[in-house]
RNA sequence: GCGCCCGUAGCUCAACUGGAUAGAGCAUCGCCCUUCUAAGGCGAGGGUUACAGGUUCGAUUCCUGUCGGGCGUACCA
């Protein structure tokens, strides 16, 4: 058998000579090619995989499922794998496999090391990922810190999928949001409070924005990742506090990622695209395309036309462009970066800009695909901290930041609340439970068998033997035990969650293949002794251990979480 | 009103994109540390998958409707 070939695979591979055979004999249109599908079994009565293939397939052999199974399994070609096939159920095909083909992934493992689920199925293929793209307005919250973590584990996965990927962050650094801003930090430089009358509208008031202001006034010097600024000192100067601004922001923010550990490649500034001309230049090619028009003094985009419910402003009254105009020309930018696939992630609250910006850049007729580009939108997060919902923080006021998380329960239990549910569900971080029941926090779990594999090697050293992984490998055989062979055949799934999780842009699919994986070792350590005085089913042994320590490594990896040596 | 997302054990969430008896973790109740880390394991209880129809060999999954929750429905982003 062949190793490097996955189980399923192979076993898809048998069914499809096995139609073959039939088709030759007459029993299966020429024509026909069924889908087959091989999955892993739930219970173990039922074999280690099944296939549904005779009962998709029942219709064109007209033939009852359960006995079309049997003519399937009895035209199967003789094979090491396997050591036996049955029919179960209505009709489902049951394999059985050797202990010695489940057993093979030990040595693809060992074989791939680090690189082991990882694929090549993206490759030569350019994708952005934007993520976070928080306005330069405050720290970052809760929401932010889920965008961050689904972000960054999507982008590990197509990069572990063989994608050539760029993590980008978008500022809207122009705007209304950042004039708001400007006044709001004016407002504390000249020592007024939300309670004066002439305190902006909708100004924001977190505590962030006195320090803010207490910086400019003293002259200090920002420098975030890209821009340097220093407080000119003079509360009149608008511009100058609005510069400031948004580099104190930038810089904050930066903290804030670089505390999460997310990273990008490019931080692409909104107001580029205006020093650029590229928004004038998106404009004028609506406008040459005849799909806006004025009104009332504003000129619109027909963006009914696309499928919205309501034609769109694009210039307002006073001249300014709307929030989604400056989005189309970015993501024209993005088009002529040539990135053939684009995922957005975003929280779902703005949803409402996916149908604005596919009708933009289908206005351009430029031939960009109508589903172009992707979204992936998080649902809200609530905090939770003694039973009731937590809405305040002492910096931003009106929220609950990522520091304030990160810094209460730490940075792999944050990472791993915020990316271990899908992200079309809403979600709800207790405190408490991460917090003061650490030790029943699911991450601590999965780090905990990590931690207990690599003491088994510990002990082994103090006991002054070795392992031999040549040997282990050689002796393989010697797994002999029923957890043995069903660890094997989880790790043997490896692979194929990935590439799902990929497709899926579900990196919450790791995190639960993880939480599984970790619970089959803990019950098998409680179940068998790996240091054994058998010097061949130890070594055997510890390689089998050896080998969930490297996929929990990998599998942890595409979740940014750290693999501790001991806890 | 309209659009998008969601509704699964007391709580937080899974379910390999349509498969077999719907699974984990908390919480509750029993067991297991002279044995490689008990941050662990074994076992028990807990469900009409919101509700009603439909599609088919088969539905938590797809379609329709109802109810409930979140978000949006700006010349904010």
């Amino acid at each position: 058998m062949n190793a490097k070939v996955p189980m399923k695979q192979e076993l898809s591979s048998l069914i499809e000579q096995s139609l073959a055979a039939l088709i030759s004999q007459g029993k299966l249109p020429e024509d026909a090619s069924p889908k087959v599908m091989v999955e892993d079994s739930k219970d173990k009565a039922h074999g280690d995989y099944a296939s549904n293939i005779a009962m998709v397939s029942t219709k064109l052999a007209k033939q009852k499922p359960r006995d079309w199974a049997q003519e399937i399994i009895n035209n199967l070609p003789d094979s090491p794998i396997l050591s036996k096939a049955e029919i179960a159920g209505p009709g489902f095909i049951n394999f059985f496999v050797t202990e010695a083909a489940s057993l093979s992934v030990i040595n693809t493992i060992f074989e791939q090391g680090s690189k082991f689920g990882h694929n090549d199925s993206g490759k030569g293929q350019k994708v952005q990922v934007e993520y976070v793209s928080a306005n330069p307005t405050g720290p970052l919250h809760v929401g932010h810190g889920r965008g961050a973590a689904v972000g960054d584990c999507i982008s590990r996965l197509l990069l572990a999928n063989g994608w050539d990927c760029t993590r980008e962050f978008y500022y809207n650094d122009a705007g209304a949001q950042i004039n708001n801003l400007a006044l709001s930090v004016q407002a504390r430089c000249k020592g007024l409070g939300p309670e004066d009358a002439s305190w902006p509208e909708n100004g924001y008031q977190g505590h962030y924005i006195t320090e803010l202001a207490e910086s400019f006034m003293k002259g200090e010097t920002v420098e975030s990742a890209d821009q340097s600024f220093t407080g000119t000192k003079d509360a009149d100067d608008v511009d100058g506090i609005r510069h400031f601004a948004v580099a104190y922001l930038r810089r904050e923010q930066d903290l804030d990622l670089k505390a999460f550990e997310v990273d990008f490649d490019v931080y692409f500034l909104e107001s580029s695209l205006y020093e650029q001309g590229n928004v004038e230049e998106a404009v004028q090619t609506l406008i040459k395309n005849g799909f806006t028009y004025e009104d009332g003094g504003a000129l619109w985009l027909k963006t009914t036309e696309f499928g919205d419910d309501k034609d769109r402003v694009m210039r307002k009254t006073d001249g300014g462009y709307t929030y989604f105009v400056p989005d189309v020309a970015y993501h024209l930018n993005k088009w002529k970066r040539g990135f053939g696939r684009v995922i957005n992630e975003q929280g779902s609250d703005h949803h409402s800009t996916i149908t604005r910006v596919r009708a933009g850049l289908q206005a351009l007729k430029m031939d960009i695909p109508e589903g172009w580009p992707d979204y992936v939108l998080h649902q809200m997060v609530m905090v939770m901290k003694g039973g009731e919902e937590v809405k305040i923080s002492k910096r931003a006021g009106s929220y609950v930041t990522l520091r304030d998380l990160i810094d209460q329960v730490g940075l792999d239990a944050t990472r791993y609340f915020l990316a271990a549910r899908a992200p079309s569900s809403q979600l709800t971080f207790d405190i408490d439970l991460a917090l003061s029941q650490s030790n029943d926090n699911p991450v601590y779990y999965i780090q905990y068998a990590h931690a207990r594999i690599c003491s088994i090697l510990r002990k082994l050293s103090s006991e002054t033997l070795h392992w031999d992984l040549s040997n282990g490998l050689a002796k393989i055989d010697a797994l002999v035990e029923e957890q043995e062979k069903s660890l094997a055949n989880k790790l043997a799934r490896f692979p194929e969650i990935v590439k799902a999780a990929c497709t899926a842009n579900a990196p919450h699919m790791i995190a639960n293949y993880l939480h599984e994986l970790a619970g089959d070792f803990h019950s098998y350590y409680n179940n068998h002794k790996t240091i054994v005085d058998d010097a061949d089913l130890r070594d055997a042994r510890i390689t089998l251990t050896q080998a969930v320590r490297q996929v929990l490594v990998n599998g942890l990896d595409l979740l940014g979480i750290s693999a501790p040596q001991e806890m």
